[in-house]
DNA sequence: GCACGGTTTGCAAACGTGTGCAAAACTGCA
DNA sequence: TGCAGTTTTGCACACGTTTGCAAACCGTGC
């Protein structure tokens, strides 16, 4: 014995006295139906305890509402933000979000099948990029796809990044002119477009000019822990950098904590600690950490506005957005040279 | 020309000349299907590029393999982790999350509405709980339905909570024990009942006792910036603590710095300051807070095997659960009387 | 009473799949 | 070859909706 008990427009129907087709109208806004059908037709739902079948619908009118959402990357505070508002801006356009995981860029594709499969009616992938197989077979679907902090010339998507470059080199002329001599940098998860570009915009600007040079380029060091762990090492080194470049803002204060409390450092004066996102703790009071603020309202808002566009006009094109950050000074790093 | 390009089983079939149901079958693990076909269909497949419609599947088979998730709360990274542990662990038994966002309780019954239309196979709430009616509605549908940091007697779901009283009774103790005698309570969003039922436990015990006192009992009061502002507005009142327990981390933090870089006061010997999450940032070197760790891997383990029992077997019965938090002493809070 | 324009209504055909059932094909064996 | 037993296959119906189309209905003015 199920207590199966789904009801259905043909039980309303029955109840009310009318024909399928009547409930169904009912249900549609702006379809023809007199008030006295319709009364009837509420009363009996009510009654029933009737709500439409969002899936067997959504196979007709080929469109199911839902978005297909995958994330590859939840270390940093700043994807949760992002989820959230994703999550409420579409809710408000009757969207739904059917969330995936993904490891890292091996397993997108396989997200993507699975939400394929499910017919959503637009993709939206953070932090990762699907093969171009993959995004190859979207298109062919019909299913536009968004992605954020990457890009792929070779893949017909929309993607939304911020001018990495740019703020690389903003980066470089405040180290420079606060007089810093060497500058060493930390990436995290090494494929996260973000640090890459920053790095070798640095790179390059050193390269260029002579008074300040990268002594030190490390990789895959993410999260608090890593990065009180990563300066200590670097203090064992034979050549100690001035001022550390990170790419996350977690990093950035292990990185803070570690010169401060196991090295007794003075920041910003023996070191510069510079970090990347600007997540709320790096403004609390014991760190202030200089960053870079990542422009995500703006960038969810670029994200979103191309997604609901590309729902309402398949025909547009794809096309690239990137949203400006911007430096914030605080007091991990000092602002002229020392005396 | 819409580029719309759904490759169905039909045109499977045609290619490989042979009926839909051998599409059906060779999709469906198990069924009778010999070898010669199965590959002409899956040369047909791979040709048209074919995926099976989940949509059009679940409406035969009665499952949808989409599991609803209505999250109230984020401001806590603590739920972040859940929505992160939720997602990996259903999509690896093969289910996909369904997120919907609601502000308050007020918005969970249009949540799960939402969800339920969806057909989804069972409902994951946290941090807020619905209506009896739409409980109960849950129930004629046949959704399990699981809620977190949440419970109700009324409502026929299972539940997962950890033991709040308890844990304010070893908070009391702790304080007690230490010498501290005028304790403040500082409450987040007031309709959490992790942080109420804690507190009145604390009250309880206050009321019990006679060398301790509650002195300040102040709610609303969530986020770093909040408690930050707090603890200055608490220095202005008549009595002052010497002992704020505070119901989230964050907001714990903030005091923390408002006492120390504002008010210039000594923690712990001044000042005891409890939080309650223990998140990473808590543990971090400039802050040490002594805080409650909420087993949140336990809670989400319960959660799964529960929600996952009752997908297997509809019969069973919802049962509350309740894992057991535990007090994680740092320097916040000194450990015997002052000299 | 009748023709006429405009609304409402029900019929039936989709949408893309799974599955019970009986027919068909195959297997092994005498 | 014939036959019993087993496996594979196709038909057709079901799942719960929406929607084009034509029939039914309604009110109105002659």
């Amino acid at each position: 014995m199920k207590p199966y008990n789904k009801v259905t427009s043909h039980e309303v129907a029955a109840l009310a006295g009318v024909s399928r087709s009547a409930v169904s109208r009912t249900f549609t806004p702006g379809a023809s139906v007199s008030v006295k059908t319709r009364e009837k037709v509420e009363n009996a739902a009510r009654k029933l305890g009737y709500r439409p079948n969002a899936l067997a619908r959504s196979l007709i009118v080929r469109s199911t509402r839902m978005i297909g959402l995958v994330m590859a990357e939840w270390q940093n505070p700043f994807y949760t933000r992002m989820l959230r508002q994703f999550s409420e801006r579409f809710q408000a356009e009757g969207y739904q979000l059917l969330l995936l995981t993904s490891a890292s860029d091996a397993g997108v594709d396989d997200a993507v099948r699975r939400l394929l499969q499910y017919q959503v009616d637009g993709l939206l992938i953070v932090s990762a990029k699907p093969s171009e197989a993959m995004a190859e077979e979207c298109e062919r679907a019909g299913t536009p796809v968004v992605l954020i902090n990457r890009h792929s010339p070779v893949i017909r998507a929309s993607s939304v990044t911020c001018d990495n470059a740019q703020i690389g080199r903003d980066i470089f002329a405040m180290l420079q002119s606060a007089g810093y001599r060497r500058v060493a940098l930390v990436l995290g998860d090494p494929g996260v477009l973000t640090g890459i570009e920053r790095n070798a915009a640095i790179n390059e600007a050193a390269a260029a000019g002579k008074d300040i040079r990268v002594v030190a380029e490390i990789s895959g060091c993410l999260g608090y822990e890593a990065g009180r762990q990563a300066v200590i090492d670097m203090w064992k080194a034979a050549e100690r950098p001035d001022a550390i470049v990170c790419s996350s803002d977690p990093t950035a204060l292990g990185i803070l904590d570690g010169a401060r409390l196991d090295l007794k450092l003075a920041v910003p004066e023996e070191l510069a600690v510079v970090g990347l996102g600007d997540i709320p703790q790096s403004s609390w009071g014991a760190y202030r950490l200089t960053t870079v603020h990542l422009p995500v309202d703006e960038m969810i808002n670029l994200a979103v506005e191309d997604l609901l566009a590309h729902l309402e006009d398949p025909q547009l094109e794809p096309r690239p957005m990137t949203a400006r950050a911007r430096l914030v000074h605080r007091d991990s790093v000092r602002v002229r040279p020392e005396a």
